[in-house]
DNA sequence: CGGGGAGTTGATCACCATCAACATCAGTGG
DNA sequence: CCACTGATGTTGATGGTGATCAACTCCCCG
């Protein structure tokens, strides 16, 4: 797993995607690339130079096709976190958050509870959400206290109703 | 003009993106649009049923190029706005926002000052900025008694110092 | 046993949201 | 011509959410 993020001059950072096996990265047509790309786990990346990977794209259709349609989703999945960082509160986009991983690390679709190990730091959780470490651990231990999730220990997360969750995640 | 939203299940609006003349908007390869379009100004729209569209892509590899190029470069906008969202303060969204629209509205690039006419009532600018109306109230009359710009008249905003302006913007 | 990173919890503060009143202006109809 | 209305914008008072500062715990690893 990999992660996206920008920064702000004085050093306020803000992860702008987070990347599962499979994905792609990089930006073809720019020169520069305007983001830091960070490897959350032990990470396997197949890299192409630039110059080959363009006249690739050219060359095959159906490639480049494909790119077309992620970079389309992509952009969809930007627009979702655009409403979830200007519009929500704390607690909705921790739960919003947990849900979002549950749905990429999550085992099979059961309908009991559902475990996972957070491949992120609160750090990197809180960059993830525009909040801060404190905020993110409060409303962590909030939604255990409540019974809606478990925290075994350290970075692992149990969903323990689901249903509940999406409900204070609120909007889609 | 166009603005592209998306909103909460309780109603919270979040512009997710602005659209000037000769942009692209759409979703191919989806079955459903995500977001809501809407004009902000009186426009002049080209209109193509989706199956022919995207048979037109399938057909006119140069065509899809564009697009891609163009999808890539919004997804670029799409998360520099994510970091303005989730890490900026009020004053720096709204000097990064003047900085914007005075990129895309303003005149010659002069040297003096800028003068144009916001395409935006206070509301969608606090929709684009995840703020409030009153906060984009203040934070712009503010900007004002400091002289970074000018506030003649209802929608009309001068920049009087694009530089300071960019100091308060901070971030890229 | 010591050290350092990660996480939690508490106390306090500041920024921005909220609620409310008022100002301004364009459009409408008396 | 002017009062009336509604939409838009400004300004003020107050409060709450989340940031900040700080102390402490827990682990892992030396």
């Amino acid at each position: 797993m990999l992660k996206l993020s920008a920064a702000t001059a004085d050093g306020r950072e803000q992860i702008v995607g987070l990347l599962y096996p499979a994905d792609f990265v990089g930006r073809p047509f720019a020169e520069e690339a305007e983001h830091s790309v960070t490897a959350l786990t032990d990470v396997e990346l197949c890299v192409f130079p630039r110059k080959p990977f363009e006249a690739a794209l050219e060359n095959h259709v159906r490639m480049e096709r494909l790119l077309l349609r992620r970079t389309l989703a992509a952009l969809d999945e930007a627009r979702a976190r655009m409403l979830m960082l200007g519009r929500k509160t704390a607690e909705e986009k921790v739960a919003s958050f947990l849900l979002d991983m549950a749905h990429h690390l999550g085992g099979p679709r059961q309908p009991g509870e559902t475990s996972f190990d957070l491949p992120l730091t609160r750090a990197q959780i809180a960059d993830v959400l525009g909040l801060t470490i404190e905020t993110v651990s409060r409303q962590m231990t909030k939604l255990k206290r409540d019974g809606l999730i478990g925290l075994p220990s350290g970075r692992v997360v149990t969903i323990r109703d689901r249903r509940a969750l999406q409900e204070r995640a609120e909007a889609a």
